[in-house]
DNA sequence: ACCTATTCATAAGA
DNA sequence: TTCTTATGAATAGGT
């Protein structure tokens, strides 16, 4: 389709063939997956190459696209399925479960604001209301979750100062000498709600015990 | 992919997503169709559209393909697809079923704003983006169809004081003798556009006349 | 459904 | 197989 035009037939050359193959498989399954992602369709894509090796993409399980499609053709043409009995004794328990299915989906759908065609000025105004009544259930449960975040990292913030408040008053009430020379005066302060420092200075070598806070 | 690029994202318009899909499921199509033709390989290509309907294609036969795969995949890895027995893909049918009404359970009552307890921060957010949209649709189209009804009262409105005038101006131009007594002027005026009145007045009495305009 | 300016896919060739 | 490139095809937005 380029360079010149070629004809949709078998390609003779077999070279030319597997090349054309590489090429256009990937194409293939680029587009098969651009469609399911732009328009929110299920997609399950086959390919066997001449020399019989298998290529396949879904854009859920492979197993679920397939099984869902058996059941649409098993209603629509009975044809291509094997329909033993045990099989159509199912097939009422099938209709039961996908209508259910497609009501929800079509719920769904309208709950999203689609498909709202089909109904009447009174049932869009019940839908509204519906839909508000989520909304703001949704926003309170947000809002609620935000609030809880804040006070949590209000809380940790006055454990920090209390503790921030405490090694103050214990550097206040350290030798003049000491306190003389804090270059570094607390080098590898832990910033979050860590274990509370370790007890149990050794109370004799004031200046070490400074410098090395954390000695474990 | 021409007048302009677009990002590849599930399209928000929905209008705009079915024409899309479309043009794009038709494209898919025929390239499936030419690889196969081209390349002589086996192709199956099952998709479904967002409101559950199924377009498929295969190069031989759907069920010859499908099952060339699962033995394939057997091989490679034999998870993904169970024994063929067609009970049990039977049992697997319901659980695809049954899991996919449980999903569409869960999101219809997340979106009504129940449930909410399982969602992140980050999920509820998106849920109240969702649900907002969804919300903004529903009153657009309640909305619409307000208006729509008003247009319509006032058109009816505007036809009726036309009406109104044309009768007058026919009194206008009565004999002062006719004009002076009309204790009950229209006595039997049609609303609406009904039926004309019943034709054959007898016209040596004018005053009957005049009370039915439209004799035609 | 049709149109058309663009972007995309790809046949040939290296 | 991969890269390049000239060109045919697909298609987004509009009508």
């Amino acid at each position: 389709m380029t360079r010149q035009r070629i004809e949709i037939k078998k390609i003779a050359n077999t070279a030319a063939r597997q090349v054309t193959f590489s090429k256009r498989r990937r194409g293939l399954f680029k587009k098969a997956h651009e469609l399911s992602t732009l328009c929110d369709a299920e997609i399950a894509l086959i390919v066997f190459s001449a020399t019989g090796k298998l290529f396949k993409y879904s854009s859920t399980s492979m197993r679920q696209v397939i099984e869902r499609r058996r059941l649409q053709s098993e209603r629509i043409d009975g044809l291509e399925d094997a329909p033993s009995v045990e099989l159509q004794l199912e097939s009422a328990t099938h209709s039961v479960l996908s209508k259910e299915i497609a009501e929800k989906t079509q719920e769904l759908r309208q709950l999203r604001g689609e498909d709202l065609q089909g109904l009447n000025l009174d049932q869009l105004k019940q839908l509204e209301k519906l839909v508000q009544g989520g909304l703001s259930q949704v926003t309170e449960t947000k809002d609620e979750r935000f609030l809880k975040e804040i006070s949590t990292l209000e809380k940790k913030g006055e454990e920090l100062k209390e503790e921030n408040l405490i090694l103050k008053q214990q550097m206040e009430n350290l030798p003049l000498v000491v306190r003389g020379q804090p270059s570094e005066p607390f080098p590898h302060l832990h910033k979050s709600g860590g274990p509370p420092p370790p007890q149990g200075y050794n109370t004799s070598d004031i200046s070490l015990t400074l410098g090395l806070p954390f000695p474990n």
